[in-house]
DNA sequence: GTCCGCAATTCTGTCGACAGCTTTGCGGAC
DNA sequence: GTCCGCAAAGCTGTCGACAGAATTGCGGAC
């Protein structure tokens, strides 16, 4: 009874946090072990096993004696995890610029003016990989393994209001232009304007933010309405 | 048969966190369970939790089938890591400098300059100590949960060698010089010495880490050659 | 002396069980 | 009608056990 091909425990932290960054799980709310463990056809042991890992990833709490509770959606974190991500993103940025060769510059320039050229015929869902594919991309030249673990993080956990963002019309048009501007930037090496074009692409400010929140807490408990 | 006062697996955890921070664990040595369980006077299911959880902290990897394994020491992720804590600090500062209060920066700049005054009387481990709360106050200053954590994350990663860095006489009085000039720069709000100090002081080369590895890796095998 | 292969041992990965705390839900008092 | 308290149910936290894979160590072949 060993295990199930590769990795039990990782298919349950993988198919948990996938759970949890669509918010599947009301924020706050218990996670009953024992159902979700019927639920993926395995014991509760692999399921607490992966449940603390998503604790050091800040998916869910663990109040000790009571039980795992997911992730609650406060404006205050994720403004702090913008923050966070523009402090990476634009120190990988400054890397890139510096460092990297100009064939890898061009290589991603061209794919991504590529991308850009087709951005209207996207769907919402394909704009918002995209958007993020984007970012991961430029940020992944810079080659650090560390960085880009923190930023995968962040993506995770605020996914669900970056795509409620991007929902509005104007504002994914605007993101298209952004990214425009910012690649052109790259392309020539604009150090000034690229970091100062990243820095206006990620500000966020507290009243968009809790827009943003608001927007998704009404989907999150849209269900419970009807 | 329930819990010890207050969660078990997280002692478990910070047990095990302190010891993979020393290196008490050989870098890439597999952990046993089994013993470490009986060390600890537990089972092996809470050890499992808290390693899980470690995994999450890239402080140990897991090959599925074969175990729990100590993170390896490398150069790469060592100035990988120095590079991230640049980014993140540099972040925190420019917060700081820009909405902390002048009462706030006042009593932060008046505790350090009293610290910094009687640094030379300091052992090692209570100015390696010191060091680490200095840049994680100044830090904290900007009201950044997930940033601190983050940073928490990378400072566990990189204290062994930083201790190391530290060691060196000269090193560690550059170091209270350039807090001292750090200080001062906050003190006036002066925000691009201010940064650029904090560049200049996190900034490592290379070459740099590469003693520092290797004298970690020297140290931590130092028993094995007595 | 070295290398290969097989057997014994060790360890992981998972499960089921159980003790005790938390919560829920009912019933009675006021 | 509301509130308090108690009993029943549910869930967590931990343990021991076991099957199967991985490793180790021995013995024989060359």
């Amino acid at each position: 009874m060993a295990k199930a091909a590769a990795g039990t425990v990782d298919m349950a932290y993988e198919r948990l946090r996938d759970r949890l960054v669509a918010f599947d799980v009301k924020p706050g709310a218990r996670l009953n072990e024992s159902e979700i463990a019927a639920d993926l056809s395995m014991s509760r042991a692999p399921i607490r096993e992966a449940l603390n890992r998503l604790v050091a990833d800040g998916m869910v709490s663990l109040e000790p004696g009571r039980g795992f509770f997911c992730r609650k959606l406060s404006v205050r974190e994720i403004t702090d995890l913008y923050d966070v991500r523009l402090d990476l993103e634009t120190g990988a940025l400054v890397v890139v610029l510096s460092s990297a060769t100009d064939a890898e510059l061009a290589a991603f320039v061209g794919k991504w003016r590529a991308e850009l050229a087709r951005g209207d015929s996207l769907s919402l869902d394909e704009l918002v990989s995209a958007d993020e594919a984007f970012h991961l991309e430029l940020a992944a030249m810079a080659g650090n393994g560390p960085r880009m673990k923190f930023l995968h993080n962040i993506n995770d956990r605020i996914r669900f209001v970056r795509r409620i963002n991007l929902e509005a019309p104007d504002r994914n048009g605007e993101a298209l232009a952004e990214h425009a501007r910012l690649l052109e930037a790259i392309a020539v090496r604009d150090w000034k304007t690229a970091v100062e074009t990243l820095r206006e692409h990620l500000a966020r400010s507290t009243d968009e933010v809790l827009l943003m929140v608001q927007r998704a807490l009404a989907r999150i408990y849209a269900d419970d309405v009807a």
